[in-house]
DNA sequence: TTGAAAGCGCTAACAG
DNA sequence: CTGTTAGCGCTTTCAA
């Protein structure tokens, strides 16, 4: 048994309808028709079923009603938090997003770019892999894009960032004010907003010579980095009285390593990490947090696509949010 | 200024490489062609930087590779876990899947899913909101569906599920054999998932008549739901030992709701709920959990859209996988 | 093998 | 205001 699943088109209402395809197209474009015609226009759409096939309106017009989000890694909460921001934004304006995680693979990014590319996106929103991620091809395709989380070198787009030195400065002051005196630094695998944060810890320590820092290890932004980071640290036999952990992942990973070393007390520690607050159960403990606004940062890179559908020529513009200390209601 | 943003197509590369487009469209394809006009092709390719615009393929072909994957919430670790599994099997084949999350609410569900027709997307991936979830559009339009985590009254599409019945069962048993007599349960908002759930629970309960079932209170499947379900029961009066919760995030909403609550201890109430092994420094703790394995699900999925592209008459099948009992490792 | 040309479904000139 | 028609970029018959 083979059945025709050829969907109903412009054509089949436009004969169902008695009038020309251009009026069909008028009425479901909401321009305007005749009273008359509209109404059996209309009424044969709802008859035959018909819905606009996108990809064909998407060859013909300059425009697409569906977007790229591109990010070092979908299942972090930080990224889906700011999915649902973007989504916020799309769903009034029928477009619909694909997400790529590059998990900080430049080639993996770069597939998904050329992606993005082929299917003629509306928009990309991308936080970069590296440095070296490369997007003139989108520029050059004529494709709107925003940067978030993470800059790039050169500030030719549109880039949505929350101020990273100010959270690492918070994050020492933090630590300082709560007394403690000794600290490691978990950073993430190089890029400019861990560099930032670290900065900022660091800028702060030494302004106020009350906190130490002891060693700074890196890792890969996700769990596993932030327990085999801390893990070496505690093998190496530094000692600490507090961690800095550049990532919310990450701070994680630091937590079980120290729940798994038992000659330790992770009581005795203090935290501090970012966007913390999106780890169900993890705020309110002793753990301190530099909290971002991941789903305001999703809004408004998704305005700032609209922005440039509508002005191609558009300067580009950092775009710095505050970010907030948060998550100290137990016993400090 | 204003620049022209057309892009390379394969016309242009016709006329450089000297040859005609349908040699063109062969090469990029794999097709035969002879050697050194191949050689051209290539060549020409690489100098203009021509990509096949795939809304043109799209709207040419029959098959697509943009893919629609549809779930209740798309912060919930259990669902992005699954999107990774379906990822291995869409990076391969070039093809993106863009996400809608339905947020339980059948008119948003019902919105992404008129946006995959209205895309052509090549597949759908849904955890359908409701047992009212109506997917005859997509079968009517000749789109591939599996349906995951939640399976639909008649089945008519291949679906992809664990065996919910047993994930009860298995809460039951530990439960009783970790000693508890008086339980409480916190389900989701009526679905077929939960539903069974609760049945496999409940029948294992009335089989040993050693665990009481004090009360069930309904909750909405994020962490809000579950802390305010149990938060009533409390409020109630109701006295238990342990919870029984059906899904991930309700059960980080009752554990909240608990610390939040002085009359009661945690340290002393039994835990058991779904998937909080994707929750991260959760598992380990005096909480035991239901293991699924959504990556193996997402790529099942994934595999599932494939074969039914190749054979489209296919009669639905059902998978059920094996929950498996875990995260137990802190002093029972 | 290769090329010319039709056509996927839609929008927007253009003509009536 | 409505209809006719070209054409978006590609694949694929069909002829050469």
């Amino acid at each position: 048994m083979t059945i025709d699943h050829r969907a109903v088109t412009i054509y089949d209402v436009a004969r169902h309808a008695h009038v020309s395809v251009a009026t069909v197209s008028r009425v479901t474009n909401g321009q305007k028709v005749r009273e008359d015609l509209a109404k059996r226009v209309l009424a044969s759409v709802a008859i035959l079923g018909f819905r606009p096939n996108r990809t064909a309106q998407r060859l013909r017009l300059t425009t697409s009603h569906l977007w790229a989000l591109i990010v070092p890694d979908f299942e972090n909460s930080f990224f889906t938090r700011l999915a649902r921001g973007l989504e916020q934004i799309c769903l009034p304006r029928n477009t619909c997003v694909f997400v790529g995680s590059s998990d900080d693979d430049p080639q993996k990014e770069r597939h998904y770019l050329d992606v993005a590319i082929a299917e003629r996106v509306g928009g990309v929103v991308i936080a970069p892999a590296s440095d070296a991620t490369d997007l003139s091809g989108l520029t050059e395709a004529g494709i709107p894009v925003v940067i978030v989380d993470r800059s790039l070198p050169d500030n030719r787009y549109d880039t949505v960032l929350t101020d990273n030195f100010a959270g690492g400065a918070l994050a020492a002051n933090y630590l300082t004010s709560a007394g403690y005196r000794k600290t490691v630094c978990i950073a993430g695998s190089p890029n400019p907003t861990s560099e930032k944060r670290l900065e900022g810890f660091a800028a702060t320590v030494n302004k106020t010579g009350l906190l130490d820092i002891a060693k700074v290890k890196y890792g890969n932004n996700r769990i596993e980095g932030g327990y085999t980071a801390i893990r070496q640290l505690l093998e190496e036999g530094i000692v600490f009285d507090s961690v800095f952990v550049t990532n919310n992942l990450m701070t994680i990973g630091v937590i079980k390593a120290l729940d798994d070393w038992a000659a330790l007390s992770r009581d005795n520690i203090g935290f501090v990490g970012f966007d913390l607050n999106e780890i169900p159960l993890l705020a309110g403990k002793r753990i301190a947090s530099i909290d971002q606004n991941p789903h305001e940062m999703g809004r408004l890179a998704g305005e700032r696509i609209i922005f440039q559908q509508q002005q191609s020529d558009a300067a580009a513009e950092l775009f710095e949010f505050a970010p907030k200390l948060g998550g100290l209601s137990w016993k400090l």
